[in-house]
DNA sequence: GTGAAAGCGCTAACAC
DNA sequence: GTGTTAGCGCTTTCAC
């Protein structure tokens, strides 16, 4: 055990003028190569065939072959090549989905929503966010068509080498200010979402609500959500923010709406990350959630439910979301017709304790 | 543009007895299958052979064939296929990361230092964590070596499977509990970290001083390294936690720390997330951040930057780490020598408002 | 049910 | 520099 503890510029350390081993220096060290489904044949006493079979689960095999198969494999530590699958074969069963940062959590449910589909097909997922392999791969769409991935989820703004469509089943998930031809859309109701919040605030018996939103599809609906409702009830609201929707957005537009308008009792941020920072704007203003200000998010992120802010926010179902996703491209591989469905997932709103009946 | 809009149990929309349309009934709509390298070969008037080697960026090309190659790429919209060339070739030019839970930001810039080190090798990241295609892979470990990747980093506590190390290069991200044979060990230094936090604090004065922790590897070394510091200056800490290391952990923990311990002036948190937990309770017993009780974290996340908490906080430098996993791998891919080698890199102290001198 | 044979689209080792 | 030739390890007809 030749363990070398190195502190910190262990540049030196894996330099690559090393002496190098020549009897190790290979990618692949354990000798003997990888075995086949020709040595799990041979070791089973049955044909290639066979064991491609059994691989693919199909019922035409009897009981004790399978048997002598998955012992075949289990000794030899046998695993399937997928390479070889993927070039033998039609399918990759993997689909890819693009999302445009790791660090937006939303992705995380949807995700979680769209394996629980695919799970049953057998089908993989692979991510790739907007700068991922970006050496290498000049889009995450290229590295997936590259990959020959069976279908594609979109759950990012669409890039404009998508403008004329992409070649194999695909659905955008999300608002986007942008469509992609020929893929399904899967979105939650953001407009529905700002509905609830203005309905929420509006029953507290708010009357002076602000708004902080930023320039994406979402934000852009939940916001017409948002003032369509109170206008209908006759409330007029201040809506500020520009392109971002960070937690320095939200901190810097709900300070400017609420100098600006003192008399507000609630505000409504765009997301949860932003209403973080309109919590840091109201308290460095001296006032308190929510006795002085009621607060509401989106996202129900873990944000939310932390006990420092215990955010009342708008639940965008994004399990759900992931789910249709998954199910609007199981539709397309077995073949329905190629409409543009869009198919709009409903939110719900989350009580916590940061909005409240509004001070008489 | 046959758009249709559906509201909620878009179920019954994407449900499998859809009538199917067999002529569209394709996973790879557009009929005739993708150019290969042959077609582009034949377009450019050259051999396949120039054609790979153009792909590969062969310096012994002249340039008018590959300007020629270039255009029929272009032209052709060819796209190499991965699963020949993983299949041909004795490499698949992909490491795989296996992270635990794409929640944990941290390896966000872990990824980004990873892929700097790799972009000039020309070498892909994929990434999974623990619970990914779980209904399919057995492990993420199986389904990155069913991949047949150059090589695997692992910033998760390993997993039993990886007790007789794994078959490619390998190298471990930080702190773990438990190690990897064969797998070099690159992280930050949490104990120098815990040393910095000490410090900082002492240098403001405190002397009652509190620490909320977890399990894990790290934050086991923050936690020695913490209170190595203190005790080496005569202070004792009072240390709480159990496994977790969530915001609700921060919260229960610092409440009963302050509860049992009302002298306590300064709280260090094992993480960003548990020093919000932290906040929360400081706050809900009346105490202000940093009037009453100075709150220092670890990670430098946004929540650490963030308007809410502007919170002092040790920054691993984890996009140094991915720099240090990248180089580790890549000397590995160059035939270094099997030692199980440790590179440490040094943790930062980023002072914010979280921290204030003890009132004295 | 089972086995044989033909590729999938590349890479790499040669010969030219 | 360039073209030819073997496979890589599977899936998938197609006979048996």
């Amino acid at each position: 055990m030749n363990a070398t503890v190195v502190h910190m510029s262990c540049q030196s350390f894996f330099r690559k003028d090393l002496k190098v081993n020549e009897k190790t220096a290979s990618i692949r060290p354990q000798g003997a190569s990888r075995p086949t489904i020709y040595d799990v044949a041979k070791q089973a006493g049955v044909s290639k065939s066979l064991v491609s079979l059994v691989l693919r689960g199909s019922p035409n095999v009897s009981a004790e072959r399978r048997a002598a198969v998955d012992a075949a494999i289990a000794e030899l530590n046998y695993r399937p090549s997928r390479a070889a699958a993927a070039l033998a074969g039609s399918r990759t069963r993997t689909i890819g989905v693009i999302i445009d940062d790791y660090r937006n959590l939303w992705f995380f449910d949807f995700l979680q929503g769209m394996q629980e589909v695919l799970a049953e097909r057998g089908i993989r997922v692979a991510v790739a966010d907007r700068s991922f392999n970006a050496h290498v791969d000049a889009s995450p769409l290229e590295g997936f068509l590259a990959m020959r991935v069976d279908g594609i989820v979109v759950a990012s703004e669409p890039s404009p080498e998508m403008g004329d469509g992409i070649g194999v089943p695909s659905v955008l998930a999300g608002n986007r200010l942008r469509q992609i031809p020929g893929a399904d859309v899967v979105t939650s109701d953001d407009k529905r979402g700002g509905n609830l919040a203005a309905d929420h605030l509006l029953g507290l018996g708010h009357r002076k609500i602000g708004h902080v939103t930023g320039g994406g599809g979402s934000a852009r609906e939940r916001a017409a959500g948002f003032v369509d409702a109170l206008h209908e009830a006759g409330v007029e609201s201040v809506v500020l923010g520009d392109a971002g929707t960070s937690e320095q957005d939200g901190f810097h537009f709900t300070k400017m709406l609420l100098q600006a308008n003192p008399e507000t009792t609630a505000v409504f941020a765009a997301n949860d990350s932003m209403a973080m920072g309109a919590a840091a704007a109201i308290r460095d203003l001296g006032l308190r959630v929510p006795e002085d200000i009621s607060l509401l998010g989106y996202d129900n992120s873990p944000l939310a439910s932390s006990n420092l802010l215990r955010l009342t926010t708008v639940d965008a179902l994004n399990l759900e979301v992931g789910r249709q996703a998954g199910l609007a491209l199981l539709a397309r591989f077995d073949g329905a017709e190629q409409v543009e469905a869009t198919c709009l997932v409903e939110p719900w709103l989350v009580v916590r304790g940061s909005t409240a009946r509004v001070a008489s």
